[in-house]
Order: structure tokens, then C-alpha cells, then sequence
DNA sequence: CTGAAAGCGCTTACAG
DNA sequence: CTGAAAGCGCTTACAG
């Protein structure tokens, strides 16, 4: 049975009509057996008759067509900026994992460069996504501003904006920062380097603010300072430069692994220290590679799951319920001691 | 002008009928306008006043429903497995950057374990996604199938299953192990450990097939075999354990770079081993780490970029046209050598 | 509980 | 070159 019907719509996808006709009912039933929410309006008995001629016949429903008429596409946008390194790269997988269990799925877009933004908008736009999450690499305030003008939900990650109603989810900058400054002090370290990102973005600010302002209630001023960019390599060489001066400091402050990770290396090779003899050092986002056996650094724990976690729910939630006001949620940053001060 | 316009429809999306009737034109010519491809039939005159009043408006053409008609959605699915380590990791923002250069966007689908897989290829086929790429780390050939099965184009990222219709792009695994074991050879080493994974892939199949045959060239036979999960830490661990023996193997190929780092980690720090000198160590995949002073691991590079660049290129091919024999594109692996042998 | 019908926002023959 | 109309595959009032 069936098996005519079957072959006579050879070359096109199955469509609810198909399984009412074999079904022997309207399509409207068919539509509703497949809706979990109304579904409970349809007979057992039909309901099931429903799904085995769909069975017979490979039915799916159709999500685009769903998605068009009830306007829940089932789609939440994730926008990452370029050079993601180990930090954010790991952030993408945990998010469509938590999205997709909300049932949900990730639509990825990509700024490889911020002059190129203006298209990705419309793009993230047209998609009729049900939500969009915006990373903090890939942050830009007209982007997140168009799009909540068209009426969808916006959550950022990791990036906190003063005076703009958006949801917002981010660790303190400012609490890591004295976190670090606070522990290289009571470890006895006066002589201190500062490595920080080549791109002055906010939270790198709010490190500093944090960082400068604990250790200034030590009257400790003069720190060195050497910029990097958001590789090992780069933390490598801005090593060797802080590292080559007479009156060279006793700890080094990294805003990232993977720069501190460069500069223990230097440290280590190009002038012999023993870390932390030698040289302490702290860095910032704990890597996987910070609890390798060749660094067990010291750095500032951000709760990465956690995070996400919450940027899903308020999203979610947001979707469901798109008044009311935005939702900021500052999660307190962690120092995870190790063996690299 | 037109400020009435856009206050009499304040809670909906701006759709083409309301640009034309700024524009004083039909439905059909907005639409017109905004398809490129048929873009050219429609006076320059009009479609600027089209332009403009959508402009006005704000308007942006619904992706959603020009998929619905068309069944062009604009969206490639890409599967990804668990535990996806930096290699995988980065695949994913590759992919996203390639595809999006295309015109296309990614949807991206994880399989946490391979029993909850049928649900999510539910889900796949669903979206009317253009086409899919499904990574080696989430390979299911149930999947693949079904997907086809449904006429949407598949490709498989870096794995070869022999006798199946489906395009493939793939590092050919038995010339890297051969690489390794004929470099290791050269390099004088007879005896030889290999720390392969718990779980046995066809990939790492064949890259033992290799490594072996070509070691048995040379009536090189007892290798001493140790098993890894796919972490440093558990590399680590296995590297403790094959490197315990009374007849300790001069030489270890680890089948990927994470393992190989732990293995490293574990003769230096366990064994007070130095490397080369004491203990040669080989990798796979060339992730970033590798590179890095502290290691500088000899290992074989996979193509990724090229890998995922023909991907895309394939995929896209048979969206635009779907007929034809599958392709499947093998490309050869190569040594890096760097000072760990 | 079920069916006929309208409609989501587009594309695309079909006329003119 | 342009417009009126059909239709993509659904959901969802509206009757019954």
C-alpha cells in the first residue's frame, strides 16, 4: 500500500499532503499530529494512522516552510570575530551543543575583518534568525543595534557596554585583574611586567583599570610594558623584549595564555630563568595548555560554560518573552593557582 | 513620505508589498529587483526607486521565504563529533569562514555520542539545508545515507569509505604512516613504540597499515603498542607506561599531535629523557602547539585548509548540479620535520 | 476533534 | 519590461 503513492511524487520531497492523502485524512491533521504543542488536539487513534502513513512514506516536516509561517525558524545566529585562537574556538562547539539542546540550532556567521561588518548584518538579518548571540570578538554596537531594531533578541558574550539596553553576559575584567595584582603582591613581587593585547578592546581596559588600581594601593607605579598580539609567537617575542632590560621584573602579567605561554618559553630559552625561580608569571582564560606539565601556569579562570550556559537561557528566555527589560548577568572571574609564581 | 507608511505596519517586518507601495510598483517588480540573477529585467529607473523606498523602509528581503520557494536556503549543514581537540576545533571556524566567502552560511549540528545520533539527522534533513558536510569525527554511514537519500548533496571531510556513492575529501592516512616509519628508519631507530587510539577509526587503521608495512620492509616486526585517548593528558599517561618498559623503544609515533605532546611531556618530566636525544617523537596533525619552542614536535601535516577549501568547492559544485558520479579527492600528507626526532 | 480556507513572504511562469 | 496570479509547505483561526 502506498507504494503508488510513493511513485507517483518521485522527484519532489514529501510534503504533509501526501501522508493526509495516504492517511485518508486533511492536511490540516496531519499538521497538527506533528505539532507536540497542539498534537494533543488530534484523536490517538487518527494521530497514529497519521504517523504510519508518514513513516511509509519519509515524512519530515518541513522546518523552512514551519519557520515561515509561524516565525520560529529554530535558528539562533552566532557571530565570532577572526584570529578565534584556543579560547574562542572552544566556545563555538559549546555553543551549538547548548543551543542544539534548546532544541535549537546555531547559524554561524563570521567577521574576518570589522570594515566588512555592514554586509554580515543584513545577512544575519535575512535569515529571520529567532535570536543572536554576539561574541566579544566579534562585537560592534551597530551591528548589535540593527539588529535589535528588527526586532530580535540579542545576547552579548563577554563584552559589557555601559548605558545600552542589551543583554549582557560577562566575566569582570576588573575583578581579574586585582585578582592578579592582589596574589603577585602578597607573593612578594615589587618589580612587575605587563603584557597586554596590541587592540585596545574593553575588557582589556577593564584588566588594567583592575590590575593598575590594586597594585597602586602598594605604591607600585612603574610597571613594564610590552604589547602583544593574541599568539604564542607574539608572546614569545614580547618576552624576549621585556625580559632583555637590565632591571628585569621578578613576575609578568600576560592578559592571555597564550601569550604567557610565549613568554615562559623565552623566558626559559632565550635567557635561561627557571620559572617561577627565576621569573613568575600569570596569565589569563586558562587554556588546556596551561595545565600542560611543561607550564602549570597561574592564570585567571573565566567560567566559560557557565557563561554560555546563561547566554543560552537568557536567549531562550528572550524569545519566549521578548519584553521587558535586558538582562546583565557579571559572573566573578577565578585565579587558579599553579606552579608558575 | 512614506514615514506614514512605516508607522501603519510599526509591529511587522517591512515585505516587498510594502516597498511596492512606496514605489508605486507591483509586488512581482520588488522582488524582481532584488534577485540579482533575474535583477537585470527590471528598468535601472524603477529598480532605484525601488531601492530607495526599500531604503526608506528598511526593508531585507526574507531569506526564509525566498527558501521556501526556491529551495535555494542559502544554508550548508556542517556535522562535527565530541571532543573535537584543537584540530577539529578549528576545522569548524574554517569551514564557516569558506562557506560564508561562498554566499552561504553554516548550520552546525553536533553528535555528542553516536547513540543519539538518529534524532539530529532528523533534524539535518529538516532544514532543507543545500547540502552537508559531515566531518570524519562524526562519521555515521547511516547518515550519509539517509541524507542523500533525501536528495541533498554530502560530502565526507577526511574520511574514505570504500564502495559507497558519496563524495569524499580525504588525507590518504596510509602514506603518513608510511612517512613516519620510513623517516624513523632512516634515522636509524629499530626500536620503535606507537600509541594509537582507544577507538579504532578506519583512519587509524590505516595509518597503522602503513606505519607497519613499510617498518616490515626492513624486518622491523615487535613494535611496542600503547593506546591513548585523545587528550595530553591521557597521552601523558601512555607515554608513562610505554616508556616503563626494561626495553624502552628509542623512537614513539603518537597518531596525534595532543597525544605526542604528553608523550613528550612524560619521558622529559617521568624519565628525565631528553628529546631527541634520548627519546625521538613523531606526531600527527601539526596542530599550532607543535610548532611551539617547548616542543617543537616532527609531525605529519594534513592540508586542512586545502581539505576544506576543496570541501566547500565540491559541495557547491553539486548544489548547483546535483548529477554525476561522486568525487573523491585524496590528497597526500606531508612530514614536518622540527627537532623532537 | 476535524476540515476547508486563508495566509506567511517570497519566486516565477504567463500574459500583455 | 511589468503586473496579476499561482504556488512553495506549512500553521492556525474559523466553522461545524
Amino acid at each position: 500500500m502506498g507504494e503508488e503513492v510513493k511513485k507517483t511524487i518521485l522527484n519532489r520531497s514529501i510534503t504533509s499532503k501526501d501522508v493526509a492523502k495516504l492517511a485518508g485524512v486533511s492536511q490540516s491533521t496531519v499538521s497538527r499530529a506533528f505539532n507536540s504543542a497542539s498534537g494533543g488536539g488530534v484523536k490517538k487513534e487518527i494521530r497514529e494512522k497519521v504517523f504510519q502513513a508518514a513513516k511509509e512514506l519519509g515524512y519530515r516536516p518541513n522546518l523552512v516552510a514551519r519557520g515561515m509561517i509561524s516565525g520560529k525558524t529554530n535558528m539562533i545566529g552566532l557571530v565570532v570575530g577572526d584570529n578565534l585562537g584556543p579560547f574562542y574556538n572552544r566556545i563555538v562547539d559549546m555553543f551549538v551543543e547548548k543551543v542544539q539542546e534548546k532544541g535549537k540550532q546555531c547559524l554561524v556567521f563570521k567577521i574576518p575583518r570589522q570594515e566588512q561588518i555592514a554586509p554580515i548584518i543584513e545577512r544575519v538579518i535575512q535569515f529571520r534568525l529567532e535570536g543572536v548571540i554576539i561574541t566579544a570578538s566579534a562585537m560592534n554596537r551597530v551591528m548589535a543595534e540593527t539588529i535589535i531594531q528588527n526586532d530580535i533578541p540579542v545576547v552579548l558574550f563577554n563584552r559589557f557596554i555601559p548605558g545600552i539596553d542589551i543583554n549582557m553576559v560577562y566575566v569582570d575584567p576588573v575583578e581579574g585583574g586585582k585578582l592578579v595584582a592582589e596574589f603577585l603582591y602578597q607573593k612578594g613581587h615589587r618589580n612587575i611586567g605587563y603584557i597586554q593585547f596590541d587592540r585596545e578592546t574593553s575588557e582589556e581596559m577593564e584588566k588594567k583599570i583592575g590590575f593598575y588600581s590594586q597594585l597602586r594601593q602598594y605604591q607600585i607605579y612603574n610597571l613594564k610594558e610590552e604589547r602583544s598580539e593574541y599568539s604564542y609567537q607574539s608572546g614569545y617575542e614580547a618576552g624576549v623584549r621585556i625580559l632583555r632590560s637590565e632591571d628585569r621584573p621578578t613576575a609578568i602579567f600576560c592578559t592571555s595564555d597564550l601569550v604567557a605561554l610565549g613568554v615562559m618559553d623565552a623566558a626559559r630559552e632565550k635567557y635561561g630563568l627557571e620559572i617561577p625561580k627565576d621569573l613568575a608569571v600569570v596569565g589569563y582564560d586558562d587554556i588546556e595548555m596551561s595545565s600542560w606539565k611543561s607550564y602549570q601556569l597561574t592564570t585567571v579562570q573565566q567560567p566559560v560554560e557557565l557563561l554560555i550556559e546563561k547566554s543560552v537561557e537568557i536567549i531562550c528566555d528572550k524569545i519566549e518573552n521578548p519584553e521587558g527589560k535586558a538582562v546583565v548577568d557579571m559572573v566573578k572571574p577565578q585565579l587558579v593557582i599553579r606552579q608558575s609564581v
